[in-house]
DNA sequence: GCCACTATTGACAATCCTGTACGTAGCTGG
DNA sequence: CCAGCTACGTACAGGATTGTCAATAGTGGC
């Protein structure tokens, strides 16, 4: 029982740093969250150990529990902020005209933003429910970016149409169009390579580069000839 | 130390099924497997916990460890029997030709065969690498599937062009083609209704079909229109 | 300079899971 | 009917991880 009242005196073995740094509550929890992310990203939600982050940014696991109450807690706040993360990238490499404001530019930029640091990899994680275990089903992201996309798609369409005389096709022309592009990018930000070996495909860079044009010009030759063929299969 | 000496004796309670039922390796093989892959479905790779499946089958723990090795030895012969039964269902919901032979009715059915008993899902975890933690990086299906796929698409393109008078269109239009649907569908599968939602729709079974006809009718006409369009972009 | 506040920590507790050791009990061939 | 093989069970070891607690040490305000 005596034991939790050693008063810490035995330590006189390192006098070099003793000091311990002292962070504002706000750096400690964007410090821990970068780290628990750049973890994440790498080996997947079971990778997120509280001692590996601890050691990663050389403190102790304890200061963690201080200050996301549990493990939990620290998992929930990563996926906010991950998935707000996500958004905004998205919504910067959507909107950048930096590159172009071609379809094909757009798609590129928007397919490199969902590869790297692990964009894809985090969607599926919380698509799966391995965030958030049992009760906030899969971090539900406020991405409002694929409604601000279908409604530019929209726009585009009815342009296009009003410009050959044909009538407006349906909205909900422009929600499957986005419908098919996201889910096309996330499955093939997780398994594309997989999917060109396994096709054929040499596979590598170049090829998904073609790739994204390929889509690209599809979308293209779509947006000016669904004008003609949209009324044909109808409400059905 | 006389605890490991206790006869069993100390059971008189169940006399009624005292036997301890004895399977073939075999049959227990596969009963593991079955239960495993019931939990895969619905926790995760995470959720796979020995003690847990042997309570599922009313065995004890050390039996499965008895006839997989290891842990990790569950997970590869899962990984591999569950790809195996992925890709006989989708073979099957491919050519199957019980409900038509429209791109429509099979690819209504494959969506189908993705969707269900987690097929989808153990795909994407294979992806992220959940499975087959370090060695076997993702559990490599041996789909020749897709292959066979896009054999196909390709051979319905030449078919196309020779009637139009056009010429054949390349390779790769077939190869991409097989891949944005392959693509789309996992991605679908995982986080369509999320798309749904977040893209406006209402969401449900009802939409998802509609979905899926339209994805139908546009690579139906694609097919149609390739022929004339395809020489546009040429190779780059 | 002193003091309250709190970020931080080491030690410990509690739990959970995989894997081992060894004995038991069904089946099958002789 | 006996003996061997092996599927199966109980008990336990070992390790890893989350979470608790009381003590310690920067920091900012007085």
């Amino acid at each position: 029982m005596a034991t939790a009242k050693n008063p810490r005196k035995a330590k006189a073995g390192k006098p070099a740093t003793p000091t311990r740094r002292r962070r504002t509550a706000e750096e400690a929890r964007h410090e821990i969250l970068a780290a628990a992310q750049r973890r994440l990203a790498e080996g997947g939600p079971e990778a997120i150990r509280l001692q590996d982050i601890a050691r990663d940014l050389g403190i102790s696991h304890p200061t963690i529990l201080h200050h996301f109450e549990s493990r939990e807690g620290l998992m929930q706040a990563l996926g906010r902020s991950a998935m707000s993360a996500l958004n905004a990238d998205i919504m910067r490499a959507i909107s950048d005209p930096g590159r172009g404001t071609s379809p094909e530019a757009v798609l590129d930029r928007v397919f490199e933003t969902l590869g790297e640091s692990g964009h894809a990899r985090l969607l599926a994680w919380s698509a799966l429910g391995d965030f958030a275990p049992q009760r906030t089903r899969g971090v539900v992201p406020q991405e409002q970016v694929l409604r601000v996309l279908a409604d530019a798609v929209h726009r585009r369409l009815g342009d296009e149409a009003r410009a050959t005389g044909a009538r407006t096709p349906p909205r909900e022309e422009a929600d499957f169009t986005v419908r098919l592009v996201a889910a096309a990018m996330l499955g093939d930000a997780l398994v594309g390579d997989v999917l060109s070996r396994t096709a054929g495909l040499p596979d590598g860079p170049a090829v998904q580069r073609r790739f994204r044009a390929w889509l690209a010009r599809l979308l293209d030759e779509r947006f000016r000839q669904v004008t003609c063929t949209t009324r044909r299969g109808g409400r059905d």
